[in-house]
DNA sequence: GCCAACGTTGGC
DNA sequence: GCCAACGTTGGC
């Protein structure tokens, strides 16, 4: 299969491209997906599978690098822990709702690339996280969207 | 702080 | 199954 490109989004205040750097092994697993649409393409993530790291709530919002799928879909047991913020008693070790990967830091964009610039660019009309009132926190990105980007990051 | 655009919940 | 109320996301 071809790899498959994705956005995934973060708010910075809670963790940041620079987290995910200074982790060990530069890795964390994406755990808090608790949306059914995004929930399935986290399953259909594989290994090396490439994504945009996407910082929200921030000043200014926009994609700040990339990183790499390094473990494909498995249970989110933060979904299992009642003092968890994103505890849901409807998943359960036996039928799991939420699914979470692992993902590891690749590098940072020479050039950060804020929300607003993209919106200009040709190429990207199409893209999910441009649509009015986008909220999914993970989406598919195209070839022609992925490779736009990241000319307009390293440049 | 405001509010548009959602997704979810629950009464009926 | 419908839909109003509510809660959340996230840009601005």
């Amino acid at each position: 299969m071809a790899k498959q490109h994705w956005l995934l989004k973060s708010e910075p205040t809670s963790f940041s491209i620079d987290d995910l750097q200074s982790r060990p092994a530069q890795t964390t697993h994406w755990d808090g997906v608790r949306n059914y649409q995004a929930r399935n393409y986290i399953r259909q993530m594989v290994l090396k599978d490439q994504v945009l790291f996407y910082h929200s709530n921030a000043q200014p919002p926009g994609v700040a690098g990339i990183a790499e799928i390094v473990g494909e879909a498995y249970p989110d047991h933060t979904a299992f822990d009642s003092d968890d913020k994103h505890f849901d008693p409807k998943s359960t070790p036996i039928k799991p709702t939420w699914y979470m990967v692992d993902v590891r830091f690749v590098r940072k964009f020479k050039n950060f690339l804020p929300l607003e610039n993209l919106r200009d660019q040709v190429g990207l009309q199409g893209m999910e996280l441009l649509r009015t009132g986008s909220r999914l926190s993970v989406q598919p990105v195209s070839d022609v969207q992925w490779k736009i980007i990241l000319k307009l990051g390293d440049k």
